[in-house]
DNA sequence: TCCAAACCCTTGGATGTCCTAGTATATTGC
DNA sequence: GCAATATACTAGGACATCCAAGGGTTTGGA
């Protein structure tokens, strides 16, 4: 699956649009269609680095923010909200998380419909190490030049805020 | 899962990080997150614009990969290379398409091994209708202004490259 | 010539995501 | 106070992605 291409197919499906006529449209599809191709990039990189924790990405994100949490606990819905994730994907993680002996769920202590996620030590400690790693091995050489990551932020911040992921 | 929250959680986790001594590889890191983000709300539009054609992303791009090769057929080997994809992935993809009647397998003419994919006049329809839709109402909608596009391109473009996925 | 290595596709299994529906608990309104 | 509505989590199902392994076909070197 891994052999580079001889041309870059986005800039070969970008003339293609120009050439149906879809000029005025193709840019934008070009760039779509990169951070497409972007994103499994990095998810790649970033799930073999976590491999040897035993972590897939989604579980990650879990464990990284509950370890932000100040008491390391957090309704589900609340881990939802934050990871912009279905519920049903964070009962999935924290099922598998908890069988791992990560995270361990506890009633909520004055709402019986919530569930709360608490991080246990080796849950804490796991998320440390693999912050770690990602650091190093992913964030720390992620082949994007300073000022394009300022770009980057920039851009796609505008996009996240008018699609509106938050207020602000 | 879909109302705004209060504030942005990427710059919430890039001031975590740099509270962390992470300073050094924050904003990588928030650029990162945000390229997964905007993914994830880019395919979701796609999504919903191809829904009411029965089609879904993966299945959409190996039909508009389908539709651009001169004969409408490729080898599955091709197909899986230029869409960047595992060979059963396209496995997957060409039996829901096939069982749909938008395309069909047919043997390769001099090499046993290969089989190709071909557009029946369904597909190729189909096809045409669907990228009209994403043309309108995602490509020419994006929220991108056309500055940040050219900057998504020639960013992306770059990292790409970088990344092997193409020579040049 | 002929057999081992390389290549192509598919099957089976693990994960993750979403949706729909169902159960349990809280909150609201009359 | 009690019924109607809203909220929180989970079970089951549809899809997609990857990896590992298996069976058929081609290629290439001894």
């Amino acid at each position: 699956m891994g052999n580079p291409l001889p041309r870059d197919p986005i800039a070969d499906a970008q003339r293609n649009w120009e050439r149906h006529g879809w000029g005025d449209v193709a840019a934008p599809m070009a760039a779509i269609t990169a951070i497409m191709r972007t994103q499994q990039i990095l998810l790649g990189r970033i799930e073999g680095v976590l491999k040897p924790f035993g972590l897939t990405f989604a579980r990650y994100e879990l464990l990284a923010l509950l370890s932000f949490a100040r008491s390391g606990a957090l309704p589900m819905n609340k881990a939802s909200a934050l990871l912009q994730v279905h519920p049903t994907s964070v009962t999935n993680a924290v099922d598998r998380l908890q069988d791992a002996g990560l995270v361990v769920r506890s009633p909520h202590p004055t709402d019986g419909r919530t569930t709360l996620i608490e991080l246990t030590t080796e849950g804490r400690t796991l998320a440390k190490r693999a912050t770690a790693a990602l650091n190093t091995e992913v964030f720390g050489q992620s082949g994007f030049g300073s000022q394009d990551v300022d770009q980057l932020i920039r851009i796609l911040g505008k996009f996240r805020r008018e699609a509106g992921d938050f207020a602000g």
